[in-house]
DNA sequence: CATGAATGAGATTTCATTCAT
DNA sequence: AATGAATGAAATCTCATTCAT
């Protein structure tokens, strides 16, 4: 029918806004990456972005969606139906893999996450609390069944653990590319173990 | 050193771009942050950016000069006649005071310190070397002096010790400004204690 | 005339566009219209306006032709059979009653006829001289059977007659919508009857 | 001063501007006259339409301003220390004069001021009003004072004077404009007079 | 007969930088 | 030492038109 072939193709053109538009602001800045550039990457027309987005803020904020959503998703494939302490772990392992196969993606959230007074502020916020909240739903099961030390502030401790793994592995995705994951892993566990006495 | 008044009267003005320039970036990043912008909110013309600093890009990489050595300045003095371990707890406590003290400049170093191709990346690195160098020294007098495991790994741990603290204070700055800092100083200070055995 | 499915559901799109077009072009102006706005308003495809029409311009065009053409049989239908001086007044009416009934096309009308330098500007010359055309004629019957006086301008006097009624009519409608059509009938006759003496 | 000359430039350039914006969009109406335009018949870089004027849709509100304000000082000159009588004709005069004198003018607000939904149409309305009270004022003083009937509806009467005047004269500019002013005058004081019986 | 995704020329707007004062 | 008007290159965004389905 005529209507698969036409969403097919706007499905299609929307994809490859988002890879072109991922890969160039994840490198350069949301500011740093011009529409023509994304339109060039994707091999459409500057016209063919307005019409499948309404404006380059709504493009980059469909992506940070769609970034953050894949990544709470691995989040909550992680935590399925294991023991808290082994979530934990599950959850480190899941997010430094993520960050090692969206490099670009994790600068951005790194350069993001912690700006205020964005238009997309807001938007990324309430991104991050879906994706911390997994962690943070993980380490309330591990204090009620008494895994973890009942003093522990799950959601500090579920904010902090985001963030360290994120900061350390794209420093060491920036600063040590040659150092493997398994590497990078086993120090972060080895710390955090210390902390929530997996 | 006697300052004569045209010498202050530049001095402030310069202090007074460097306040508004590192307030705005660090809200807005580099690229959203116009000279406009910074001039306004440093109650000067525009044309005064310029009589002061060569390009809004040689602005922002005296600002990072300034800020970082600032930070420097304080490790330098954490460190100096104290044994390892207590130098990395006071190494702690310099970074906590430090971004709890320039706020707006930590989230803006947050925001920059991964990110590659952009111009004052080499800076930037340059700098970040000074301050870490200056953990990894305290680090490496430790395990010279059998404080510390042999096996650890000094640079990483260095790097690994100063992109937690900025992580997790910029967290605690953004989303939890309630917070004592020595709740925060407590809690980083329990993990960290556990790495490196202090 | 027997006219099929498909004839019938053509001409409906045609109206339907006419319309869209009319209502928008009269509140926004002819450029600030866009197709967009007007395929939307019609509740059909933009590709369809295309169908139907050549171009934008073309449709403005046609939508003229037709509302002139419909205000020109209105006029006709007036004068016919009556004696000047009733004709004149049955003019009036008629005028008043097709503003009222098509307020859109009068005020794109008011908007667009005194506009030189526009695409469409000699059709709609065209256009105005087959209406003001029809009122001269009766204006002419009148000074010739001697019901008007023999120094009339006929033409300046058609023309005068045409455009005032649309102001004070267009006027009425976009400043006291409340008032009543007989009121601004009455008002106008008795301003009108004194020039030309009905 | 150095201040004076920096006032006086750029006095002069918003001048220029106006004197370009005024002349373009009267001939081409708004939306087809580019920013380009105006800034080459101005003779200055785009860019300093834009250091003047905070958009185009402003510099359009600041020129009707200015256009309907120098109209509105015309009217307050004619009905000063002149009987209601007088003033009515001195308005209509006056009236006229502007609009020979600023032709492209009367075009433009004949063509905006009885359209809605435009992002102006609020300050055209309240311009207009400050112009039509004028002629109210005229009106009301002479049916106070007795000169005319009292029960003349005086706003839809000065409302209605405005509008007959810009609509004959404009079409008297545009279709016959060989003719004199004093004949357009005289046509149309015979009809006014007839109404509000001067 | 109708659709709507795609286009690209051209519009508006932004902003780092220059320069005369 | 400071100013702010002016600039123009480059950015974002719009929209009439085309065309494959």
């Amino acid at each position: 029918m005529a209507e698969d072939g036409r969403t097919r193709r706007r499905t299609d053109t929307r994809q490859r806004l988002y890879d072109a538009a991922m890969e160039l602001i994840a490198e350069h800045g949301f500011s740093a990456t011009t529409v023509d550039d994304i339109a060039l990457r994707a091999g459409v027309a500057k016209g063919t972005v307005y019409y499948n987005f309404s404006s380059k803020n709504a493009l980059f904020e469909e992506l940070l969606r769609h970034g953050v959503g894949l990544l709470t998703a691995d989040f909550r494939a992680a935590v399925a139906g294991v023991s808290p302490p082994e979530a934990v772990l599950a959850l480190i392992r899941a997010e430094l893999a993520y960050i090692e196969r969206h490099r670009s993606f994790a600068q951005l959230l790194l350069s993001e996450m912690w700006r205020t007074n964005r238009e997309w502020h807001q938007t990324l916020q309430l991104l991050r609390s879906e994706a911390v909240d997994v962690i943070a739903g993980a380490l309330r099961r591990g204090v009620d069944e008494g895994h973890f030390d009942a003093a522990l502030d799950v959601r500090m401790a579920a904010a902090a653990l985001f963030g360290v793994c994120l900061v350390v592995a794209v420093d060491w995705l920036v600063f040590e590319p040659d150092r493997s994951l398994a590497d990078v892993q086993e120090a972060l566990i080895t710390v955090i173990r210390a902390r929530v006495g997996v």
